[in-house]
DNA sequence: AAAGCTATTACCAAATTCGGTAGTTGTTTG
DNA sequence: CAAACAACTACCGAATTTGGTAATAGCTTT
């Protein structure tokens, strides 16, 4: 058959020609739409109906990262790929909040986007290295810290609270653990004096900043 | 001369003798280091004095997750390539946390184990496809919340809402402010509304966890 | 068996928060 | 100019939180 159906949104019109010719000429891939802009992304792509969206970010009206937010809407399991220049982590993250499924830069050869194309197709995740590595670097940043702030807390302590950072109150906590509300307050007071703070909110920040919940 | 220079660690002795020899015979890579275990891990390295570390996780003693934990407080700058059989989330989390700058499974070819030593060596982040696609998905969801959530905070809400987050009761943000206490409350009733919350512990976990503060 | 920890309940008094209503002032916008 | 909005102040009553002290029961460790 045709292979791997593709769409491309990309503002410069002679970049999209010859990235349709470099598709045309392969037996895996083929072009089914072209696309300036990203203003009718939905009903473009209901016509044409690809199996993978490369996609710019630099576009007049509806910038790349929109589209792909629009297209991860209405068409959940397409898969997008970012072909810009933008190698900034803001961008980059943007797009891949968003829900592009990968992300190379637009100084990559004609072997590698069509690698790429064919790998986010099959459910891998294409990044151009530099890309993959800010990737890494950040996720590991922001992955969850071990919790070696375990506070010491019981289980129960623990309990209780979860229960106040999910916004109860003490009345609604012992109701809802189905013990007292003095049960309740002596709870606080250990966690209080094992988190080294005085009052509801301190708690409730500390618990979440300290990723013990939430 | 000599290349990359790779130090490998894996409690498989065929497996390793393969990869030596592989290495061997190109001339962009050469081994300087086979080890079965992370139990002598620095002073491994402190001998072959490495560009690249490839390391197993499944061995005796020390497991490579924490052998790249070692490597990483000892060895800042060394690149490590996780090349093990598992690709569970847990584990593979586990190590990019550590600090491992690649993960490939040991599926992959000889061509693309040579091709990740010296993507990570050039400051990439190789990953299989799948694993890439593991790493993107979660970093997708761990990502911080865009801000559309503003909740049209007005500039002084958002004064409030940043003290009370602090762990500040209304009397001390009157008092920081140099404004009534009786300001401070018309201010939270404001904040209530737009948060749709009705307690400071409500106020203080959406702010947070909306990433609007701390 | 004694000591230590966790979970539980209880009461008091002071401090703090919450919801509602009401008003002034100054700035911005249609 | 009128309307809308932000910042500010004020009071009331009810609900909630906080700190202190005290006690019972079960379970684990020494």
């Amino acid at each position: 058959m045709n292979g791997i159906k593709v769409a491309i949104f990309d503002d410069n019109d002679s970049l999209r020609d010859s990235i349709a010719m470099l598709l045309s000429d392969t037996k895996d891939f083929s072009i089914c739409g072209s696309y300036a802009h990203c203003l009718h992304v939905t009903n473009d792509i209901n016509k044409c109906n690809p199996d993978v969206v490369v996609m710019d970010i630099d576009m007049p009206g509806i910038n790349g990262i929109e589209g792909v937010k629009i297209i991860r809407e209405k068409f959940p399991y397409l898969q997008i790929l970012m072909f810009t220049v933008f190698d900034n982590d803001e961008k980059v993250f943007a797009a891949i909040k968003a829900g592009a499924g990968g992300y190379i830069l637009k100084n990559a050869s004609s072997q590698q986007l069509l690698a790429a194309i064919s790998e986010v197709y099959n459910g891998g995740a294409p990044m151009t290295p530099g890309i993959a590595r800010k990737v890494l670097q950040q996720f590991k940043n922001i992955l969850p810290e071990e919790t070696k702030d375990n506070y010491d807390l019981s289980h129960r302590e623990k309990e209780v609270l979860g229960l106040l950072v999910d916004g109860l109150s003490y009345k609604m906590i012992a109701s809802k653990l189905e013990i007292t509300y003095d049960t309740v307050r002596a709870h606080m007071k250990k966690i209080y004096e094992k988190l080294h703070v005085s009052s509801m909110t301190e708690a409730v920040a500390k618990a979440i900043n300290r990723k013990l919940f939430s």
